[in-house]
DNA sequence: TTTAGCACTCACTGATAGAGAGTGCTAACA
DNA sequence: TGTTAGCACTCTCTATCAGTGAGTGCTAAA
């Protein structure tokens, strides 16, 4: 592979990448200045396709980079490109600021990097392992309800409005708070058990029971890892997904955010994060591309930040804008 | 508008509800035992198109119901169609069992319905009027870290984890909580500053601040209508938008939140809680038809749950799912 | 009033031809 | 020996055209 190859190899990926268009030699020959003519071109090309760097949809069309073309191309980048400092301050505006908390902000990346890009983003949410009951709380409102609420050592917070049973007062309820602080206290939460414990009571206490249950799943819920897209439907805009088919299996993959979550934590192992077509490990996404970074929050928690695309993506443009954004985020 | 009028345009009606294809004289005839010939119908339906409810999507072509035809279609089901008493059962045994807690109840609703219908379903979570506060609390974590979590007089908790600057200790935190409870108990949430009040502190905490302005920002959003939406890709599957330009309009709208706020606002507060085609406000969704219930948690807080389908939609059988959900989660 | 018959319309299908883009090969050239 | 011009060839794409079939509207008979 000499430096002619690599030239006529980049002007095509980049070409394609703009044009969605298979591209011939007169096109190379013309738009970008190689100093040869059309025929070398194509004999390089002939070289390009027999190596397997390259496709042709059909004998008289022009050529299309392959999975191994656009691997080799993205090899190729090294050095992290660079965000252009117009849109770096665009991410510094949006993103800076005032910090609105995890989860705002979380959303707020998802959807800013999909207006940027122009494909979907995805952020997965940083997970926190076996957290534990770190404080139950009771708190009086009107109307005979009261707000029930469960911290966990991690700091994250569920909470369930509950109406007080009849046969009960607030300060009994506060009592029973006070009973399971005591004694289950920075218990794993995957080992609490309140069905048996209201038998304590001189009547069992059902509402609130059924309370503890839904507190219980709502926490560990939130503390696990989630899954937020920003801009699902950009993809109707590839020209590659006009075919309705192939859209709904990409959307449907989308959907299914155990699948979007693997997805990424595989894409994530990968040492470069990025997986091209049929690199990656669902045979829906053959034709995209995912490029992933990672980053952490308060140096601890660490959550992953994706962009997928078509395997015709731009990508040292996302590259450079991904690898800012989990900087800004991990710094802020 | 004879009886048999109404017969042909009922057969027409359901049968390209199942179909999507215009519907032919001879099928009329065929399919359903109308007991007179072709032609007679093919009368009748020319006079039902010069009445508005049908067209023709060209000359030799079979008929199609209008806007006006469904229209009618829907104000004769009348008295309220009943589930089966299988989907019945499936909706108990997927929404009832132990209750989970708003949220997650709401998600579990989104989803069945789009299961169940195979259309897209829209979920708008109650709002509350005017929060106001009603405690603030930090709770201490390990690593100097601690949980500030702000709870509304609706009951609905914010809250945030606050890494604890140097130059304060735990139990200055804890002060200031006390201080804001005392001053600013139940005030409304939009009237809180906190910029201003840190000054009493000997040294500005701007690290406090910046999460009492999270809260507030977050709290406010928790107690606004949320949308959530199930199956918003099942408008993949009807094949009057296999076109990929009507799919993105109407898969952009469903990503504007605010939309499909306000669409489902309008169409609640229709009578009827049903808009067809063009009777619903917004251009893109001219093809589509919207029906609503309500539901009501704990007696006060409303909400609604809609179901967005092509115009060309199994009425009865929404109409009778939806208001069943709406009557069943009402209740639990 | 209903129905049979019939001419007419129009989308859809498949075949065919021509245009255009692009290739691969050969032979000439530097 | 590498490069280039020329040319025949391939294949898609588009337009055109005839044939088919579903369905209609009208007319006249029952």
């Amino acid at each position: 592979m000499d430096e002619r190859k690599r030239q006529v190899l980049f002007s095509i990926v980049r070409d394609y990448i703009q044009t969605a268009e298979p591209v011939g030699s007169r096109t190379i020959a013309r738009r970008y200045d190689l100093g040869v003519s059309p025929a070398t071109i194509r004999n390089e090309m002939a070289d390009l396709e027999e190596l397997g760097y390259l496709e042709q949809p059909h004998t008289s069309a022009g050529r299309v980079p392959s999975d191994r073309g656009y691997r080799f191309y993205v090899d190729a980048i090294g050095g992290l490109p660079e965000l252009t400092s117009a849109e770096a301050a665009l991410v510094k505006k949006h993103l800076g600021g005032k910090l609105r908390g995890q989860e705002l902000m979380l959303e707020a990346t998802a959807r800013l990097l999909s207006i940027l890009t122009n494909y979907t983003s995805i952020v997965i949410t940083p997970a926190q392992a076996r957290p534990k009951l770190r404080l139950l709380q009771v708190i009086p409102l009107a109307d005979h309800r009261a707000v029930v609420m469960m911290v966990s050592d991690n700091g994250v917070v569920a909470n369930e409005v509950l109406t007080i049973p009849e046969n009960l007062s607030f300060d009994d309820l506060a009592e029973i708070c006070a009973y399971i602080n005591y004694q289950y206290n920075n218990v794993s939460l995957d080992r609490l058990q309140f069905a048996d414990f209201s038998g304590r009571m001189s009547a069992r206490i059902e509402a609130f029971e059924r309370a503890m249950d839904s507190l219980i799943a709502n926490l560990e819920r939130r503390e696990s890892d989630r899954v937020v897209l920003g801009g699902a439907t950009n993809i109707l805009n590839q020209p590659e997904f006009k075919d309705v088919a192939k859209l709904r299996a990409i959307l449907r993959v989308l959907e299914e955010h155990d699948l979007v979550f693997k997805l990424v934590r595989t894409s994530a192992s990968n040492p470069a994060s990025i997986s091209i077509g049929a690199e990656n490990p669902l045979e829906e996404l053959k034709e995209c591309s995912i490029i992933t970074a990672t980053y952490r929050f308060g140096g601890l928690k660490t959550g992953h930040i994706s962009i997928l695309g078509p395997t015709r993506m731009e990508y040292p443009r996302v590259i450079a804008l991904l690898s800012f954004v989990s900087r800004f985020i991990s710094e802020s």
